[in-house]
DNA sequence: TTGAAAGCGCTAACAT
DNA sequence: ATGTTAGCGCTTTCAA
């Protein structure tokens, strides 16, 4: 009776029509009117009906999943390895935990992304995750299926929960700023990746509002491009007492890059990084950085494709914190 | 026809027995004679016969899980933020993969953990893999259970997929004395860890075969024990020139101290670590360890679970190797 | 010990 | 537009 959960028969009872009809509203499927289609959903609003997604994924042959796209350039920096994909898996299966639905990860290579998009689109049930996408991706994914979030920023048609990635880099120069630093140098993503185009308009704008000298280059989010780019920048401009970093793992490289000339972190030159993931307190000295609250935009972004709440051009904004280590001092 | 899997229909009528008797062996459920028992086992090799799980699970009522163990210490240290955790979860993702079996990860607080066993027991489907748990939990839920995989030693009974801990320790040794180090200072994990446990006992043991002197503390798996400790061994014990470290998690901390207090790694102390997770390669100067296969352990573990191949006392070890980058040298 | 048959909760033809 | 009905592949009574 009353014990167990509501199946689509009880809301069909309750709303006064068949299952069929049920179901056809439950799955936003045509052929339903829209007075009935408001009884059927006022019923499940008051039974708290919830489908059952195993019979559902039964009688329609296929499981229901939900998708986390990965594209990978570097393929040493795997799910389990790069800090990143381990917060977005973390957040996700906390999204997934109360529901009977799959988690499927995609790992895409970067060449064949183009060519895998009409499969990968297809096979969408719940719908996809883009871990870090770019927007001809995400694009030409939602353009397809509908059902796709980003985490990162792509077109302004795609869904996405995204950080605050320019104010998260304004105030880490603000910071460094405020301690006195004023030759603030940046290592920069890859030039494509929105991400990284945000965190370095953000520079760009506290550079010009503090009336600093831009100096800046890319550093292509690993430890290794974030060495390169530190002894490059210090080699050209050897009186730069600041660097902005725009990812952990490249400040990691970074540190190492700047320390190797004999220079000491922070009196000399301050680092400050961004994502505050575990590489942020291994960091030789610990890393001040902004803190990118990934978990928690991962599931929030799988709520909604559970809940079949995406839509076109929707954004949701997560805001990026400073959190001070050992790797940014006062100019002494 | 010959176009789509097989279904328990095939099977009984290959075997020439009911559904309810395929069933029956298939799921090790009593009330099958033993000729009948072979012929289905047969039916099922013949034709490939895997069951459907999503019709298991809807007819049953119960979803088939793999659970997925973490007895967590430390909050800092969850799923998202522990390399260790995410990679082990990368390695079940990738068993899961072509399944259709639910992952369900269950946190468990250190000290509520005796409670929840029953629970926990009790709703095993497919079974439990158990990351980091005590002999103790380990062995109370195999009891309750036998569906049980441990990642980490615990008690012999416990089937379990572990690493050679010793071994790599013994190696790690090894290899700071071939660099001319001789007075080798060890930061052990926690007393009662049995991954800590095992190290500790193949650095004494290389300790003892190179008549070397045995100094040590414990620093509890975390960047700051590892910090603390270090400090402490330097303080007690200047002379020190090498430190084995059983995670690199604590060996980035104990870079971090060993730097503070004036000294140079590699060159006055050499330090090795222990799994060659991100942090190795961020710490400054990136981090000699040794290599932990976490991944390709998670994902055979779940693949005995899945398969049901797993009997008490089975024992599974995979190999630690050495991954040499700049924290450690020669004595000059 | 074995088999027949009734569902599990849902989707999707097919009728109306 | 709506309802009726036949399964999806399996487990689990219930009878034999």
């Amino acid at each position: 009776m009353s014990g167990s959960r509501p199946t689509i028969e009880d809301v069909a009872r309750v709303a006064g029509v068949s299952r069929a009809t049920a179901s056809r509203v439950i799955n936003d499927a045509p052929g339903a009117s829209d007075l009935l289609r408001r009884r059927v959903t006022q019923a499940i609003a008051d039974l708290g009906y919830r489908p059952n997604e195993t019979a559902r994924a039964l009688a329609s042959g296929r499981q229901r999943t939900v998708d986390l796209i990965a594209v990978i350039d570097n393929p040493d920096l795997a799910l389990g390895a790069h800090p990143y994909y381990s917060r977005v898996l973390a957040g996700v299966v906390t999204a997934l935990e109360t529901v009977n639905v799959q988690l499927r990860i995609q790992v895409v290579a970067e060449e064949d992304a183009a060519g895998r998009i009409d499969t990968i689109a297809a096979d969408l049930t719940v719908g996809a995750i883009l871990a870090n996408a770019t927007p001809d991706l995400a694009t030409q994914l939602q353009h397809r299926s509908r059902k796709v979030v980003s985490l990162v920023p792509t077109a302004p048609s795609v869904p996405v929960v995204e950080a605050d990635n320019a104010g998260g880099a304004y105030a880490a120069v603000r910071h460094l700023h405020s301690l006195g630093r004023r030759r603030i140098a940046a290592i920069h993503g890859p030039d494509l990746n929105t991400c990284s185009i945000a965190r370095r308009s953000g520079y760009r704008r506290a550079i010009n509002a503090f009336k600093l000298r831009d100096i800046g280059t890319a550093g292509g989010f690993t430890r290794e491009g974030g060495h390169a780019a530190a002894l490059r920048l210090l080699d050209e401009h050897p009186d730069i007492d600041a660097m902005f970093v725009a990812c952990d793992l490249m400040a990691a490289g970074a540190i190492q890059a700047i320390t190797a000339t004999g220079r000491r972190v922070p009196e000399d030159v301050s680092v400050i990084g961004f994502d505050d993931n575990v590489v942020a307190i291994c960091t030789n000295p610990p890393l001040t950085t902004m803190r990118l609250p990934t978990e928690e935009m991962a599931t929030a972004a799988t709520r909604m494709l559970l809940t079949g709440t995406v839509t076109p051009g929707h954004r949701e904004r997560f805001t990026v914190e400073l959190v001070e280590r050992d790797s940014t001092s006062e100019v002494g």
